[in-house]
RNA sequence: GCUCGGUUCGUAUAACGGUUAGUACUCAAGAUUCUCAAUCUUGCAAUAGGAGUUCGAUUCUCCUACCGAGUACCA
């Protein structure tokens, strides 16, 4: 028998989504659109101390940026479901609404042997750790140190009954099996073992807010929401052993969900893995929107920057995964068509600015002068810019091979709607010399005043070259100096372009505007 | 420290025992142009090191080095 393919994306809100959160959600959505199946936005905020306001907006905001959609958890206005309903069978989808549920669980464990009462407090425990690593050593809560702590192990069963009557800070904690080895599958790294003995009893379920860790919730929840596979990042590996381990001491092997474990996204710059308080610091963002926190600073995020989301799913795609061939350029539709789990590589990946322009570059060359010039406006518009649409959409075809994002094209493209205020101090040296001028000037007349021919690219062009060739004057020396009188600078876009948009009468008004001001 | 992962041009990756080790980005040069950009052409550049297995290792095994993750009543 097989089942529906459903995976889910179980972000926690302690923060804003980064690019590797985003990419394990992608890779999420790619495997189940790909299978015909589900994929499920569950909240994992079990962590009440860590609770970042607006995070939670910030996951589904960002994800719908992307075109991630979730099937499940998150209905159509954006919001997480909280109750249930047929399309959203498994509400509430917060975990910290489902508060009741997970207790019965973890008790359930105790009963079978599985789990233990710890009365430890976190400051007795801590204490206990500061004492090893005093001694250059590492405490563990394990099979051998649990014999001398607080617990339902070594404590009488009054002294126990009684513990978990009148405190309330005790834990459940997972009795890990002595000397067993766990043979595991991960799709992506294939055969792992691991022996029990190098690892300690997890706390599943907290006294003091009624909540259960990751571990035990993780577990319960994707039994429960029927998870067929969890792909989630590298960071969890160490972990597989102990969730194998619950499924098998639930008795849900047979419904286990299959693991993958993602690379992580590494720094630029070699050390550490990408983190969330890398920031803008890199040089780019960590961020797929711009994140406010609660103390006002301010990261930057992809959209903000200008990548269109096409852009930015594609190249985070590719970062961990090919296809296979040598495409690289791909739609979410192409995506869902040539992902594949055993194609992801093993290797942590480092983000390359460039290539990301590249990505934006490409995406922005497959979209209309229509769509651009309506990108464009608004952008123009906050530079006091109103000019007819018709004029803006001859501007943006003209520089669209020149520029990486739409807000480029105001760098690019702004002597086309503004004259200069200054002149390239340099250019002017080299070009704007006494004799020089006065060629320009001559030039620009006779363009202005004796040219008869088509006002445009290609008429302006000819004639142009025609007459300063005629009369010898130096073309190169000319047509800089005609550029700085145009656009400020002697390097850009070229004249006769630059002069068909302009008009003759603008062409003359600047060429003397330069006259007056470069006049030595 | 311990446990678990990982290591191919600067970066992302391909080659799943046999290739002149391929591609893209970046970079450089040339072509083109009035300049710059774009475009086209060409080029630079890699299997971490050492043992083994094999007729043959980028590919399999082991050791070393380096990188990463985990080692919380965080996820």
């Amino acid at each position: 028998m097989s089942r529906k393919t459903r995976v889910r994306f179980a972000p926690s809100p302690t923060g804003p989504l980064h690019m590797g959160g985003v990419r394990t959600a992608l890779y999420n959505y790619l495997y189940a659109k790909q299978n015909g199946g589900d994929f499920i936005l569950r909240i994992e905020d079990t962590d009440s101390h860590r609770f970042v306001p607006g995070a939670e907006e910030y996951i589904i905001e960002a994800l719908s940026w992307c075109g991630i959609v979730p099937d499940e958890g998150v209905d159509a206005s954006g919001k997480v479901v909280e109750t249930p309903s047929e399309r959203h069978p498994h509400a509430p989808y917060r975990q910290s609404q489902r508060k009741p549920i997970y207790r019965q669980y973890a008790e359930q464990l105790i009963a079978n042997g599985f789990a233990y009462y710890a009365f430890d407090t976190a400051d007795e425990l801590a204490a206990r750790r500061a004492e090893a690593e005093a001694a250059k050593q590492t405490f563990i809560y394990n099979q051998v140190t649990r014999k001398t702590l607080r617990n339902s192990l070594t404590l009488p069963a009054e002294e126990t009954a009684r513990l978990l009557e009148t405190t309330t800070d005790w834990t459940i904690r997972f009795k890990m099996p002595e000397n067993t080895v766990v043979v595991m599958d991960d799709l992506i790294r294939g055969h792992i073992e691991v022996n029990t003995d190098t690892l300690d009893d997890k706390v599943l379920w907290k006294r003091a807010d009624e909540l259960p860790t990751y571990h035990l919730a993780n577990i319960v929840d994707d039994h429960l929401m029927e998870i067929t596979e969890v792909i989630r990042g590298e960071e969890w590996l160490p972990s597989l052993p102990l969730h194998y381990m619950l499924y098998k001491a639930f008795g849900w092997e047979d419904t286990m969900p299959r693991f993958a474990h993602l690379s992580l996204l590494l720094k630029p710059d070699g050390k550490g893995k990408l983190s969330k308080r890398d920031g803008d610091k890199l040089g780019f963002p960590v961020f797929p929107l711009r994140w406010v926190n609660p103390e006002g600073e301010v990261s930057r995020g992809y959209r903000e920057d200008g990548y269109f989301p096409e852009a930015f799913v594609n190249l985070l795609a590719f970062l961990g995964w090919n296809p296979g061939d040598d495409r690289e350029i791909l739609s979410m539709d192409e995506l869902v068509q040539a992902f594949s789990l055993d194609r992801i590589v093993r290797s942590g990946a480092r983000f390359s600015v460039e290539k990301a322009h590249w990505y934006n570059r490409e995406y922005l060359r497959m979209k209309s002068t229509e769509e651009l010039t309506g990108l464009f406006i608004p952008i123009l518009e906050q530079n006091g810019i109103h000019r007819e649409k018709d004029y803006v959409a001859a501007v943006v075809a003209l520089t669209r091979e020149r520029v990486t994002f739409v807000a480029d094209f105001w760098t690019v493209a702004k002597c086309l709607f503004v004259a200069p205020d200054s002149y390239d101090e340099k250019d002017a040296a080299k070009f704007w010399t006494a004799e020089n001028a006065t060629l320009v000037g001559a030039a620009a007349s006779w363009l202005c005043k004796d040219y008869s021919g088509p006002w445009t690219k290609v008429g302006i062009e000819e004639a142009l070259v025609e007459h300063i060739r005629s009369q010898e004057w130096p073309m190169g020396k000319v047509m800089n100096a005609l550029r700085l009188a145009l656009t400020g600078a002697a390097s850009g876009l070229g004249i006769a372009d630059l002069a068909a948009l302009l008009g003759p009468a603008e062409v003359a008004a600047r060429v003397a505007s330069a006259e007056k001001a470069l006049m030595k």
